[in-house]
DNA sequence: ATACAACTTGGAGCCGACTCCAAGTCAAAC
DNA sequence: GTTTGACTTGGAGTCGGCTCCAAGTTGTAT
């Protein structure tokens, strides 16, 4: 089975991310330089697009692109959680999200809240309400949860266009 | 007791958003405009605190502003839950975060997967790997995770000035 | 009275992340 | 052979979200 190969059309159909987008990664070196056939088209293949998928995802994380190189790198083929600065920028990222998941269930936390009330009941709901928004310290936890597909920020970037 | 007051700068304090965010978010009118003293000065109450901290959890799930306004009408002390639509909105972005969570997840398993690994072992982990970028629309799940605090962008944004 | 700090305003500027454009190349289809 | 379509390039433009600035006001401390 010889490898198959995608055009920059096929990658960005796969991957959710525009040509442009693929092109500019290219540009600012969030990607390698693309391989080119004769004519300088560029040639993606499986590894190429599975690299588009990561950075996709970790962008729907809200990770800036700048800090997506280093988490990139741990991603290479070559050297790879060989390097203890890396499994360090690996455990702190892994933080980072389980923060960023106890934000969004806080949020998660309000909206059930407000679901829940038939009617405010203003008093109650204030008193609760205020405690979720507060620091939360204390609380320990965070146990895996599974594992469905993307989509927040989608909901809203697939609108404009 | 009197209702407490806050000065513009308390208010940064005590929700982590700067004085001149907070005037850009009345500009933008995020905030309502915001009751002055005699001199001009703005001040705030208990409820305009909580509204800059909800904004605040709003943008650490990385919603864009314009839609927090849906959002944040749910949360004015008047018309609450009692509007259909807005009951439809606060649905749909518990899902939209529900599916962010997700996203999360994935890139908490590559990590995971990335630090299992005393050596990358290519052949095995390039398939893992592959897997857990693809599409899970299989699996539900999702069960409620707890609340600690906010910080992934912070992590990035506090980094500047 | 004068200096300082804490604010006010409108507007300009900045940065990240695209997104679009014009001009050009190449290969296949008619 | 010329038109069509899928690409290439560099660079300009856009948009969201701040962030900074200058000029002005007020209140307190010396």
């Amino acid at each position: 089975m010889e490898e198959q190969m995608f055009t920059i059309k096929q990658a960005a159909e796969q991957t959710g991310i525009s040509e442009d987008t693929i092109r500019f990664y290219e540009k600012i070196m969030l990607l390698p330089r693309a391989e080119r056939k004769k004519n300088g088209h560029r040639v993606y293949r499986k590894e190429d697009i599975y690299r588009i998928k990561l950075i996709s995802c970790l962008k729907k994380t809200g990770m800036p692109l700048e800090a997506m190189r280093p988490f990139l790198a741990a991603s290479a083929d070559t050297a790879s959680t060989e390097y203890p600065e890396l499994v360090d920028q690996l455990k702190s990222h892994r933080e980072n999200i389980m923060n960023q998941v106890s934000s969004l269930q806080q949020i998660v936390d309000f909206i059930d809240i407000r679901l829940a009330e038939g009617r405010p009941q203003k008093e109650y709901s204030d008193q609760i309400q205020d405690e979720v928004l507060e620091e939360h310290k204390e609380k320990e936890i965070i146990k895996p949860i599974s594992v469905v597909e993307l989509s927040y920020f989608s909901a809203y970037t697939k609108m404009d266009k």
